[in-house]
DNA sequence: CTGTTAGCGCTTTCAT
DNA sequence: ATGAAAGCGCTAACAG
């Protein structure tokens, strides 16, 4: 491979006047600019980007922390991709890494492996956050936590979510509603779907049955709470799940010959692919993760290019209609 | 950030003294080393990747390359998370690049931004393999294409696999079988994949009906064709189908009440998780995605190493047999 | 057992 | 308008 040194001699100039010929930072005569552009192809050359990198001090690489190897669905696949290309577009490669411990995921920092850090799956009480508090690295949340004191994060407002799909269900008509939610006490997210879960107890009258089904909501879980959901309360008119799960609850609705959303309502919170890919599709509060992820990544690299933000996004709720609910038959 | 020069300063010792020290690659008398570990602490020294990468001339780092933005399901994120843990404990650094032209693909080597690339979803004739053919840099296919020779590539037998999946829908006694399969004309696998079925059609004696629904077989083609199925050839006792589309079967069956397997067995090419995701568990020829991608892996990351590696792995077929198919009934 | 030095490829300051 | 030279942080060859 060709470096700048090669081009220089063969051209007969200095190394700097084959990099502002290149990069025009500096005035260079025609004459001469048409020479190293010649020899440049030529020696087919290309800028070594490690070159630049070191140079600059910089590895401009991002890396996206998961806790751990996650069973990551097609929702977590749209972050991944909107991720790497808002970071590809600012000329960053996106790395990702799973499982790592708190102190290795600050040694990524601290060893140039990357420059920032996107968070993804944070906890109520982060051992991620803790270690990388005190440091000055550059790091964004994609989701919240205890104290947002001084962080950036964009989240999405689950507790406005999880309100206004309850509350849709009651306008419709419904009062005997299945409430189906993981058991992930643990993350910062079941707080605020609790917090949803209790504003609409408060402000409409309807009769829950609840059934919290798995650590995460997937499809199995989904069919396997509709399953408990239909023995305990056969009468329900509306099913509230989220994430991949309704996949599995339609799927014991259809089992059982209830028709949706002629016998049974069901409302989710997931984004709008996911939901689009249901059949019918799925009447839910849409996660704009794709925007999500595009927002963070953007924050990270204003972080990366000396800016001091700090800010809290709180992604807002919006209900989006499908096929999937509709008023419940009169008896 | 403190450097190795630092440390040495600190230490009142030469930077190479520091070096093996940590490194251990010759012998440092211990009193020497005790007071270099010592600094190291103080200074809370970490060698910068970037510099190690700079001056081994290696950005330590491959590229998995997948020919447009992709409407990825959950096998390909089993794929991407095999591929990653696999290169991190190699500590090599997994960056995506999606949708590159050829050139820019054949860029991503010449400036040293990764070392070797894996590339997915290739096609008959491949036009980012044909731009790296003739260079030397290292490259694996996940998949293969028209003329392999000289080439590296890991692949699963999709011949064989439609071929044992239509054998053991016969062998059950199904006669009358539907035939889903996707339109993706111009990818390998599509070849393979008729290869399979006229192999089986000469083998065997069943009357196939064929629906060819999308490009891609995802949930909503693999809906539309079962239902599209049904209207042509109501009788059919069994359906063949592949990738995430049998969720989609599986979903027309129980709106028309027709039960699995009792009325109507089901059976797929998937990965064994997706298989089992689906209720009831589908009957598959498993492709070992995890296997292949962490096979493909290592072998780039032997090339890399300087190995001359030309292997054209071909992953044989097996059927694993779970809840989704059984006899048909007799009238 | 330890130190000196060169050099990876690039960008940029300083000098002409 | 151009060139010379320094230096990013590291490793390793060479020299004691």
């Amino acid at each position: 491979m060709a470096t700048i040194k090669d081009v220089a001699a063969r051209a007969g100039v200095s190394q700097s006047t084959v990099h502002y010929a290149l990069n025009g930072k500096r005035s260079i005569s025609e004459s001469v600019r048409q020479r190293v552009i010649e020899v440049v192809a030529e020696l087919d050359y290309t800028a070594s980007a490690l070159g630049q990198r070191m140079r600059a001090g910089r590895s401009h690489s991002i890396g996206l922390i998961a806790p751990q190897l996650p069973t990551w669905d097609a929702s977590t696949m749209e972050m991944l991709i909107s991720t790497n290309v808002t970071a590809s577009a600012a000329d960053h490669t996106l790395g990702i890494f799973m499982g790592q411990a708190p102190e290795q995921v600050v040694q990524l920092l601290r060893n140039q492996l990357v420059d920032g850090l996107i968070l993804i799956e944070t906890t109520h009480t982060d051992p991620r956050i803790e270690a990388l508090r005190d440091t000055d690295h550059p790091f964004v949340l994609l989701g919240r936590t205890q104290n947002l004191e001084g962080l950036t994060s964009v989240d999405f407002d689950f507790e406005q979510a999880v309100f206004i799909a309850l509350e849709h269900l009651v306008r419709l008509g419904h009062r005997r509603i299945g409430f189906i939610a993981p058991q992930q006490l643990e993350t910062e997210n079941w707080y605020f779907v609790q917090r949803g879960f209790e504003r609409a107890r408060a402000a409409y009258d309807f009769e829950p049955t609840c059934i919290f089904e798995g650590a995460r909501l997937n499809v199995e879980d989904g069919f396997r709470a509709t399953e408990k959901l239909l023995e305990t309360t056969p009468d329900i008119t509306a099913i509230f799940t989220a994430g991949h799960s309704h996949v599995g609850v339609m799927r014991a609705l259809y089992g059982r010959k209830i028709r949706i959303p002629d016998d049974c309502s069901v409302i989710g919170i997931t984004t709008a692919q996911v939901a689009d890919w249901s059949i019918p599709k799925l009447t839910s509060v849409d996660i704009p993760l794709v925007h999500m992820s595009q927002t963070a990544t953007k924050l990270l690299l204003r972080k990366l290019n000396g800016e001091l933000v700090s800010e809290q996004i709180l992604e807002p709720a919006r209900l989006v209609t499908r096929e999937s609910t509709a008023a419940p038959k009169r008896h």
